[in-house]
DNA sequence: ATTAAAAGTTGATATATATCATATTTTAAA
DNA sequence: TTTAAAATATGATATATATCAACTTTTAAT
């Protein structure tokens, strides 16, 4: 069988990862105060998986931090979902209704897996803020971040093509999620579809052929990647 | 001949625009000594159609505010390049170096027509931005418009089909930049196929098809929007 | 344990849009 | 004013990937 053909190249200075990785502790800045006032003003719950945490369209009554888990990020319209990128445990999420005229959520939040998430209320975050500049200025470096990300992420989906997609969510769960070429992978495959843009079907056929090349192992939802150097040059070129 | 076929219906609700529009007068909050701070480490620079602002990959040394003209920001990976969004009077860019441990430009700022940018020393920002949480909290609200903005245009580049995307980008146009359905565009057509994410080629039979339909008129560079609820029909259908 | 539903798989076919080739027109330059 | 280069235009063809249909396996429910 031919090699996947691999046409035009996209280097690996862009990092156009799905998984949002923002692990700054902005709390350790705040006083004992603020940090009283923030605690007083958080509950922790457990989702089970599938369970929505926050729904677009609702309003936008607290911040998020994810203790533990996996949460997807997704916009809906009708029939079509977007999923704007994945966050792992040690995350803040649902910062863009900060002073930005937006008082609704922009998109719902799942859980992939069981999780655990502090709903931090939205004012009182609002007011440290606003009180707080070298707070808030580790809150710009957080946004900043999921900026950078999102641009890698527009354009991984709209320059590369499937095959490339497919590869680079895998390494970015294999290195940014589990940090092992092993992993189960607790998605369906149309799950990952949805992550990199494609069918159910393609994201079937893709992974068929993956293993055939013996670039990856599969049984079922335990993902070995064989030869992670290929994957990349599939991911940069593809 | 048949009608634009429209198939998957894509709601009114998300703004997917191309047009990075955030004309907040942030520098209102300062006090006067800040303002004489930014205002003396700020200089102002005229820029030809086609001129660079700033280049990606080159160090971070200011940040823009758009004074006049308009600008594209754009991503480029060897062949590959990908417009994040164009600028008009009015906005602050290259904002996402702050705090975010990236010191250089992500992307290139290249000007549509003359334009006139002033650049503001990037570290007398920050300086400002860490010790006035109020200032900080607005420039929290352009990240958060820019990343509402981005999740839309990365719904339109992935969700919608040609005709839709090149519906949308024309809308934007004469909705956000020009206020007028009526309107000359100083984009070749292969700038128009970059901002939609379609070959040259493409965007020219397209073009041809609204024109067809009598949705929209064109004599070279002059855009006249006909039936501009068919074109958002077109934008939000297609 | 049996049944139903969901997830996974495979092949055949359709289609949107890119690519390639070649004119023609417009713009800029010498 | 002539020439070169860039932009616009159009048709033929290729191709990546979606869609549709059918079938199998796995998972969950009664």
């Amino acid at each position: 069988m031919d090699k996947i053909e691999i046409k035009n190249q996209i280097s690996d200075k862009i990092n156009t990862c799905t998984v949002g990785l923002n692990k700054r502790d902005c709390f350790k800045i705040l006083n004992k105060e603020e940090r009283k006032l923030i605690d007083e003003n958080t509950v922790e719950i457990n989702f089970g998986a599938g369970e929505i945490i926050c729904k677009q369209g609702a309003f936008a009554t607290h911040v998020m931090y994810v203790c533990s888990g996996l949460l997807k990020v997704y916009m809906k319209d009708n029939n079509e979902q977007l999923i704007l990128k994945i966050v792992p445990d040690g995350n803040l999420v649902g910062l863009n209704s900060l002073f930005s005229g937006n008082n609704i959520f922009l998109y719902s939040i799942k859980a992939y897996v069981p999780s655990t998430v502090k709903l931090i209320d939205i004012n009182v975050f609002r007011r440290i803020v606003s009180s707080n500049a070298l707070f808030a200025s580790e809150i710009i470096g957080i946004l900043n971040t999921n900026i950078i990300q999102t641009y890698g992420r527009l354009f991984s989906l709209t320059k590369r093509q499937s095959y490339g997609r497919l590869a680079e969510v895998l390494l970015c769960l294999s290195d940014r999620i589990f940090k092992s070429t092993d992993f189960v992978l607790q998605l369906s495959r149309k799950e990952i579809g949805e992550l990199c843009g494609m069918t159910t079907e393609s994201v079937i056929r893709m992974l068929k052929r993956l293993k055939e090349e013996d670039v990856i192992r599969i049984e079922g939802k335990k993902f070995t990647i064989n030869n992670y150097k290929q994957l990349k040059k599939i991911r940069d070129l593809g």
